[in-house]
DNA sequence: TTGTAGGCGTTATCAT
DNA sequence: ATGATAACGCCTACAA
């Protein structure tokens, strides 16, 4: 029995076969639980089967990276997504790119989700090792071509919660968010999407956006906390609702404020964006935009795969919100 | 210029080499950038670098595994550690232990976590696999010899909760938690052990348990939904106070609660276990038992690593418990 | 329809 | 102090 004839059974080229020979192959393949060797496989062909998934936050950028939902819930859909489609996943949580670099090179990547990275890394991968990667939730611009990222209606999102607490009579709103430093004004930031749909929508409806509305979160939880504090002993700069940029920091602040004597929504309207799990399960519930978390990594895999398969596939993929009304945020007026 | 003295560079056997071969041979490493190729490694030697993460909860057990702020932690800090300590970590998320066999072999993998495993599938891995295996929260044997397994000490967890209401004046206390169905009764499953120290603190302190107060819990959220508000339309069967085997499970039941009319902690005191990020931050503040996420995750690393260097390694870690008390619970009588 | 031979990149052993 | 060679397991092209 030669090597080839094996081989040929256990990719199915079993055409013009002797069928006692496959019968035979079979049945010692079977009886030995026989698993190819993927070294071996590397070596040969040249094909790993090895999907890389980068966390390239840096540690200041989500503190809490390794309990934060979102993460997690990547982390297995894209797991998941990789291994049904017969690949393995190689988990690599480092926002070092020279390191990624060499990993990709060591194991022979053939394809790489990046999450948390730089726009300008994720060119840097696609130069220098030459295989098929998608980005989920990286600023773009709106010239790039052949930039595969997997995003967000981040725009429509601040427009729709915007207007929904207009709907319910607030004309001083605040927005609230950690917010890249955009050096590159042709660069559309997730958090600045957000922040122009809450302005355009502010504006379309006649109302004025003071200056002091408009915070910059730090990172940093303690300075965070500190910045939500001072703005409740401001009175909230006389707004009636707030706006963050995510569950998690709607929810921190709305401790803060509790702290500090404020009831929501009573005292203070409050809104979030990601719809965590909990969102809808505390009271008084949280009114969100909610984005499907799975969804973003089962599809980042799938635009992978089509830009494994298609050298030159393009795509630039949003992924629907929805609004999710919530008791923290009071009708008045 | 031969492989063999640049493999002798590379490993840094360089003892009696000639000094400017050395240098050259480093010069040109590092201006190609030469990363070995980790296929060629799995060939050669017998070894990968590999450490695969096994997550084999079943669908049922973790419905909502992907935003599970425990499953995430485990897993980021799993990967961190393996990385620091040179290793890379496949992510391998599936319940099918025949298919994680199978890719373990394919992998060589040279080490082995698992995640939500069975007592008997960690023998089994460590059978036919004959490579090191931690495992993180099995149930354990008291005889079990060369089991190394991370958990917790529940039993004492259950046990300070209970003694902490006690201390708070309440009297008539419920238990409610996901209980695995023990077979074996001379196993110790992980809520059982818990149980354990919450049937011994009310006995120490004179109190008696209605059968009715500890309540197994369903694996599905909308069953688990209706046996809380059975519950709380009992009156909670005169509890006063309710400890639960998770926070997330206290929280959902709060939330019933509230639902249903009560207030917490005013009519109920609710605790739970785990304190997971979110439960300092809410209103009232959660009771809970404090674990910690990251160091479970970076402890079944490091055994792992001790039992690759030392195969007759063996031992039996019990993280320790932290009682975190919460306005959630209200002093009573 | 099946067998042979060479190559993939690395390591270990042995020879120079 | 360095080089040659075989082996690791699989794949492919070509030969029989």
């Amino acid at each position: 029995m030669s090597p080839t004839t094996v081989s040929n059974v256990l990719h199915g080229r079993t055409g013009r076969m002797a069928p006692e020979t496959l019968q035979k192959v079979q049945s010692i393949l079977d009886q030995t639980r026989y698993v190819s060797n993927m070294g071996a496989q590397i070596l040969g062909r040249h094909g790993s089967r090895l999907i890389a998934l980068i966390i390239a936050y840096y540690s200041y950028e989500k503190e809490s990276l390794l309990e934060d939902p979102f993460v997690g819930s990547i982390m297995g859909s894209v797991e998941q997504t990789i291994r049904e489609n017969g690949y393995f996943m190689m988990l690599y949580n480092n926002p070092d790119m020279d390191e990624c670099l060499q990993m990709a090179r060591a194991w022979n990547i053939e394809g790489m989700i990046l999450l948390g990275a730089q726009r300008q890394d994720y060119y840097r991968m696609r130069r220098e090792l030459k295989i098929p990667v998608v980005s989920i939730d990286s600023c773009y611009r709106r010239d790039d071509r052949g930039y595969v990222n997997v995003g967000l209606q981040d725009y429509e999102g601040g427009r729709i919660m915007t207007e929904y607490l207009i709907s319910q009579g607030h004309k001083k709103i605040g927005y609230l968010a950690l917010m890249q430093n955009g050096t590159d004004p042709s660069v559309v930031y997730l958090d600045s999407a957000r922040l122009k749909g809450y302005e355009d929508a502010m504006r379309n409806h006649g109302l004025a956006v003071k200056k002091e509305w408009v915070t910059k979160l730090s990172t940093a939880e303690e300075e965070r906390d500190a910045q939500v504090r001072q703005l409740a002993r401001r009175r909230f700069d006389g707004c009636t609702a707030l706006f963050f940029g995510s569950d998690a920091m709607a929810l921190e602040a709305a401790m803060v404020f509790r702290q500090e004597g404020f009831r929501v929504p009573e005292d203070i309207s409050v809104a979030g964006f990601d719809n965590i799990r909990l969102a809808s399960r505390l009271s008084p519930s949280l009114a969100t935009v909610d984005q499907n978390f799975e969804q973003k990594g089962r599809c980042a895999v799938c635009e992978l795969l089509k830009l494994m398969r298609d050298p030159g596939y393009s795509s630039d993929i949003r992924l629907p919100v929805r609004l999710v009304p919530g008791e923290s945020v009071r009708r008045i007026g």
